[in-house]
DNA sequence: TATAATTTGTGAATGAATTCACATACTTTG
DNA sequence: CAAAGTATGTGAATTCATTCACAAATTATA
């Protein structure tokens, strides 16, 4: 089976696992491993082994039989999978809080997503090197995205103003967008959009510090 | 059916959906809305009405048949089940890129997690006045998070040294940790931990864009 | 080269989440 | 106040995701 033209559709928790995969294997690979079971694999991230092994099934087989899978091999299959074995071009548009952060995460980076440009509408700040990246006028949006050839835009502008910003993205050709900004959204179908809710999480942990989710009476079992 | 006390367990999926609901009533509030339909809910989250109404059927019965549910009653009542409806005090913990993005991040402040605390192990950085809070040496971490009754602590430290950080967070008597490094961290089976990962959103639109998630042949029906 | 020990890959079974579909209850209208 | 319209709440049906369990393939051992 092929890695390419995938026929089934990927359940999202797949692709987010491969991610996991994909670092867990990077340290393995530091760490001179040269295969690795599903076991290990779903120890190290509290799966189960049939979980690997169904998850990685979707792309191909990859392991050898009573052996395991090859560590830099499979490095290799996921991150032709998800991509980062290239160089993504990002653009970040607002140079606040979160925007200044994102174009300083080095993670980012070490994936092969370069940011190349940053925008803003607060003039002190057009023209300015932040963080080694001189800041666009966001009057320019549209032609800069065309001519940087920008594959994927970061939103990190307040709630108020992105839907505009996101038209004008769309405009620029841009197919994939991700939003920082806390509100829906609306862009054309053939446009992919993600959303960060960095509350998310701490509402979770705030439920379940009050509804007390963890089964008790377990302890000294495991 | 009272809010407190769940029998069932409610899954994460629910509570994630919860504050987008939550969210939007807040919007519908300003908009001045007395009540919204499932329909209604559904239709600004992307979401069938009969999910909505499921998902609020495991917290009780809020709605009225004929009509739909209170905006302002339901928004409290999911307030009152998320948490949102008290002050969590949170500590963040490094003061880099992404932990002083946080410290300034307004949401949080507007969903009752306030930042109380702020620690690094920079000397330059430590005593200084960090977007309204004094940095404090993260050798007094364990005893300054006992004395100042934080609930949360968001970690924005290296991947290098998260595990030691966590250790001292954890004999500190914190019971929620929210992760940012990149790397799976151990913790007592009483503490809540949950990771942001911000590259899993640009990798899936990565994986998107390579595979073309999207069903092609539908445009122009919707 | 046979035997024992591993470990994959995958249909089948199970479990979980979502959607359906409808009785029920309320609102609105005339 | 009755009839029509609306929208909830929820078991049942369905769809989707995970786990089981085992044949098949390979390695390790003697």
């Amino acid at each position: 089976m092929a890695t390419e033209n995938l026929k089934k559709k990927i359940s999202e928790s797949t692709i987010h696992r491969l991610s996991l995969y994909y670092r867990i294997l990077s340290i393995l690979e530091k760490e001179n491993y040269d295969t690795v079971s599903s076991k290990e694999l779903a120890k190290r991230e509290k799966l189960t082994p049939a979980q690997v092994r169904k998850d990685l099934s979707f792309f191909g087989s990859f392991g050898t039989r009573g052996l395991g899978y090859p560590v830099g091999e499979l490095k290799k299959r996921i991150a032709r999978i998800l991509g980062l074995d290239r160089v993504w071009s990002v653009a970040v548009v607002g140079v606040g809080n979160i925007g200044s952060a994102l174009v300083g995460y080095k993670e980012f980076q070490r994936q092969g997503f370069h940011i190349k440009l940053v925008f803003d509408n607060d003039q002190r700040k057009i023209g300015s090197n932040h963080k080694g990246i001189i800041v666009s006028d966001i009057r320019n949006l549209e032609q800069e995205l065309r001519e940087n050839g920008i594959d994927i835009v970061i939103i990190a502008v307040p709630a108020t103003v992105a839907q505009y910003i996101v038209d004008d993205i769309v405009k620029g050709g841009i197919k994939a967008i991700l939003n920082f900004a806390p509100v829906n959204l609306k862009v054309p179908p053939e446009v992919y959009l993600r959303n960060e809710n960095m509350s998310v999480e701490l509402e979770y942990l705030s439920f379940a510090l009050i509804n007390d989710q963890k089964k008790r009476g377990t302890k000294g079992i495991g």
